[in-house]
RNA sequence: GGUACCUUGGAUGAGUGGCUUAGUCAACGGUCUGCAAAACCGUCAACGGCGGUUCGAAUCCGCCAGGUACCU
């Protein structure tokens, strides 16, 4: 049976080198999973693989989208399981790598099909949320789906918008199309023709943090500053709602100065490292390793 | 030596006699199927010390300690 590796972790823990020794221990490409990284145009900011590291293994899905794509995890299934698929044809193993919890979570238990959003939809209910309020958008969602009202974050209004466009869209209920929590994770269209073998990295939070604290000073020398500058004309664009990108806005609107600026995209960096150890550590299937110290038991793991 | 003012949780900062005491930032924990490096939720902890007034004090009074400003 073919087998998928895929290897996670939180940001800056060291993935891109693991996934290189990995890939080459493998003899295959790397299927990056991270939704910033996609984008061309912010290298520096979102730490993708470099240039020679991408010479030294193959890499998929790195700076392959313009900076205005609307893409979404389920694009990044599709794109996914196709190449996988293709890909499989001449190897036996592959692997996935990445920290964007949403995609890895999309090729491994699939996400249901469901209708595209209208812009202009989109647009509307935004307007109403600015001038109706959120009350009124929960309203709404109890009217046409009360099921999922009952249970959905109501003090969210990305989500409560969500969920009316998906009403709205299918003129049927949001909780109707969400057809894996009805089924469990476990069966129906989520399951896939090749073996998944999980592997997690991890260090110790201070280490982590410190490698996070350097990283960013790293971005900065590598001329992370003139990156954004360049793509400050986009900023409203979902691309760039990215941590970095977001306080280094503020730092060239004047607003901010630098080492405050990077004093706050170290924190929310820390912050946002956190939320994906949150993530994955709910996921008991995943094989967790030190990235530097246990990579013998690590690499050794493939071979199973 | 004298006078005035100040002292609140890790930081900042409201509160001025009474429902276990704001907010912000940090820290910590969590939620998550179509913008997810997004969006959202929760927890934590303080009234400088001692004594007094009072049914009741962070809030009023006195002393002590520390700090700031000015004066001789």
């Amino acid at each position: 049976m073919k087998t998928l590796f895929v290897l996670l972790g939180p940001t800056a823990v060291g993935k891109t080198e693991v996934a290189l020794l990995m890939a080459e221990h493998l003899g295959c490409p790397v299927i990056s999973a991270d939704s910033r990284q996609m984008y061309r145009d912010i290298p520096i900011g979102t730490a993708a693989p470099t240039l020679e590291e991408q010479r030294r293994v193959r890499h998929y899905f790195v700076g392959n989208l313009p900076l205005d794509a609307s893409y979404n995890a389920a694009c990044y299934e599709a794109d996914a399981l196709s190449l996988i698929q293709r890909l499989f044809l001449s190897h036996d193993r592959l692997l996935l790598s990445g920290g964007s919890m949403m995609y890895v979570d999309a090729v491994c238990h699939g996400i249901d099909r469901m209708p595209d959003v209208p812009p202009e939809l989109r647009q509307s209910l935004r307007q109403r949320l600015e001038t109706e309020g959120l009350e009124a958008l929960v309203d709404d969602l109890w009217r046409m789906d009360p099921a999922y009202a009952a249970r959905c974050d109501l003090k969210n209004p990305v989500r409560v918008v969500h969920a009316l466009e998906m009403c709205i869209a299918t003129g049927s209920t949001y909780s109707s199309l969400r057809l894996r929590e009805q089924e469990g994770r476990e069966t129906g269209s989520s399951k896939r023709p090749f073996r998944i073998v999980r592997i997690g990295l991890q260090r110790p939070r201070a280490e982590l943090f410190q490698r996070i604290n350097c990283r960013v000073d790293a971005m900065v020398s590598q001329g992370f500053v003139e990156e954004a500058r360049r793509v400050m004309p986009f900023r409203q664009l979902n691309s760039l709602n990215t941590v970095g990108f977001k306080e280094m806005f503020r730092y060239l609107e004047g607003e901010w100065d630098l080492p405050f600026t990077l004093d706050r995209i170290r924190k929310n960096t820390r912050v946002y490292a956190k939320k994906q150890l949150t993530w994955f550590l709910r996921d008991d299937s995943v094989r967790w390793f030190h990235p530097d110290e246990e990579r013998e038991s690590l690499l050794a793991c493939l071979e199973q």
